[in-house]
DNA sequence: GTGAACTTTCAAAATCTTCTGAACGTTCAG
DNA sequence: CTGAACGTTCAGAAGATTTTGAAAGTTCAC
């Protein structure tokens, strides 16, 4: 009885760091997966999580296949034991400083690339007044883009994690880049 | 022929920023067709936006709709003109701002309420030392969920988006946080 | 080698999300 | 009041994503 509050815990937890991880845009089963490896006193193999997570044998092995691509489950190996264990990674910093590598790098670094392919298009094109303000607006939409990219940048070059002081940060003003995140239509 | 150019120009960035949209976890439309109202010299009606993106006026209505709703386009009213008019907010603080608000903040509540139910459950089972390990588990994961949600309270609370200053936040480093960040399986 | 124990792969099925388009409101001019 | 011009809604279609399950692959003991 007390196994099936364990149980009941198990996926609770589970469950919501799915959303978590479903917010960031990954599929829930993975959060799930991760959250039980997490939990677990020690390394599970994969026919247990199944069971678990009532999941098929496919499924988890994808689950853990694309964890381990993102570096946030390991696979660790028994001796005398046939198959394979995997654990969580359970270092958050170096999770998110994986994840914001791959994902968000890369999306910025395309969509910079476009606007820029967009403004020249329209630098080639009559200069009227209406593609006039329209290269001044995707210039806006550029600078923010190049703001986001350096942040990325010195966020994951700093290898720290200290959220807390986001407060100070934030506190600190920079008139000429709030002005230019204050755009007004022009 | 040169108006071609700039319809390729608009819909190149508009699918950019669809793209960063979709990231966030928006749909796509949205994101296009906010960048077209963005780029417009002039508030555009709802067919005006149907025709530039080629999308139904169905899809149109219901991607105004929402964007109005996350704050992002407002509805402009004409004299002398029977239909409405949109046009895109263009500060981008205040756009973030209020997504975070709104989403962000909810699911960190939603995740820290589960994981709090989730440890009470296991407070109440008999504590082995596998259940014991398992309330400190959760205890980091609510450690963390706490502190992101004061993450983003503070950024809220201070109304300011000079991310450029990151780097210098980051710099500083709070060894108690970020040991717990660092928790290594016990 | 052979077979048992696992894991991985992948096509098809299930599920979830988004879009379309026609029907239904609303507003207003005449 | 009537009809034209718009906007909104929503059931079903289309599309995208995720999961399943069975077959193929791998590894290892014997």
């Amino acid at each position: 009885m007390s196994e099936s509050v364990e149980r009941e815990a198990e996926l609770l937890a589970a469950d919501a760091i799915g959303d978590v991880i479903e917010h960031w845009g990954f599929r829930k089963a993975l959060g799930r997966a991760w959250t039980v490896l997490y939990l677990a006193d020690d390394a599970l193999g994969a026919a247990e999580l199944a069971e678990r997570l009532a999941m098929s044998a496919g499924a988890v092995s994808m689950a853990l296949t694309e964890l381990q691509r993102w570096g946030v489950v390991r696979r660790v190996w028994k001796p005398g034991e046939r198959r394979e264990f995997y654990e969580a990674e359970t270092d958050f910093w170096k999770m998110i400083s994986r994840v914001v590598h791959d994902r968000e790098r890369s999306l910025v670094g395309s969509v910079r690339e476009r606007l820029e392919r967009s403004r020249a298009l329209l630098r080639k094109a009559p200069q009227t007044a209406t593609v006039r303000a329209r290269i001044e607006r995707i210039g806006r939409l550029l600078s923010f883009a190049t703001m986001a990219d350096s942040v990325i940048e010195s966020f994951l070059a700093s290898r720290r994690a200290d959220f807390s002081e986001f407060s100070n940060l934030l506190q600190l003003s920079r008139p000429s880049i709030i002005g230019a995140l204050r755009g007004r239509r022009g």
